[in-house]
DNA sequence: GTAGGGATACACT
DNA sequence: GTGTATCCCTACT
């Protein structure tokens, strides 16, 4: 297992994506340590991109997306859920890949009890779910994708990739940036086509 | 299909 | 400062 390295992060949005799907997201906190293999991810361009958070510019909350590559741009929707998107690209542009959808691989009876939920394909199928299910919020904003206690590493598995629409979202909807692993049982929605 | 929830951004005073 | 429309969603019916 390799930690993926700062220079993986500094390409554009489009080309980090699809090369996310099969790397695994680590989560360590305190002893507890989680993981699960990214399956599901949308990219973001920035201020070109309507759907962006960067789109209107620069300000406090997306500060971050405008950040060095490598780092977590993690934010708080609709009331009570976190997402967490990888910043790519080089500082001073805003772009970033959502992380939408992980297979649990490691601490799933961990993950369990901070869902609440039994099933594991209920732990982490979705960009509100797997934050709750890493244990990830407000305090991993910026952090470090590199090292402790948020990191990505890859142990050189790479899945099949189909590229669709994006989901979620009202301006910018019609764009092919969804990028997922299409045999999976984990993601948080079905592969149109 | 729809209720729920809170932060954010921006238009106004 | 207040008002309000919007939001990269989830869980339930």
């Amino acid at each position: 297992m390799k930690v993926l390295p700062r220079s993986f992060y500094a390409r554009p949005a489009l080309e980090v994506a699809p090369d996310l799907l099969g790397t695994i997201l680590c989560r360590r906190k305190g002893r507890a340590v989680t993981s699960g293999r990214i399956v599901e991810v949308e990219a973001y361009l920035g201020e070109a991109d309507p759907a962006s958070h960067a789109y209107r510019g620069l300000t406090n909350r997306n500060r971050a997306m405008f950040g060095p590559p490598g780092h977590a741009y993690v934010y708080f929707t609709y009331g009570s859920h976190h997402c967490m998107n990888v910043v790519t690209g080089s500082e001073g542009v805003a772009m970033a890949v959502l992380i939408r959808a992980l297979e649990p691989v490691d601490g799933i009876p961990i993950m369990k009890r901070r869902r609440r939920r039994e099933r594991v394909v209920d732990l982490a199928s979705g960009p509100g779910k797997l934050t709750q299910a890493l244990s990830i919020g407000a305090e991993d904003y910026g952090s470090d994708l590199t090292r402790e206690p948020l990191w990505i590493c890859q142990d050189g598995a790479r899945p099949e990739v189909v590229r669709t629409l994006r989901i979620g979202i009202s301006r910018g909807a019609d764009l092919p940036y969804r990028f997922a692993v299409p045999g999976s049982p984990c993601l948080s929605r079905r592969i149109r086509r």
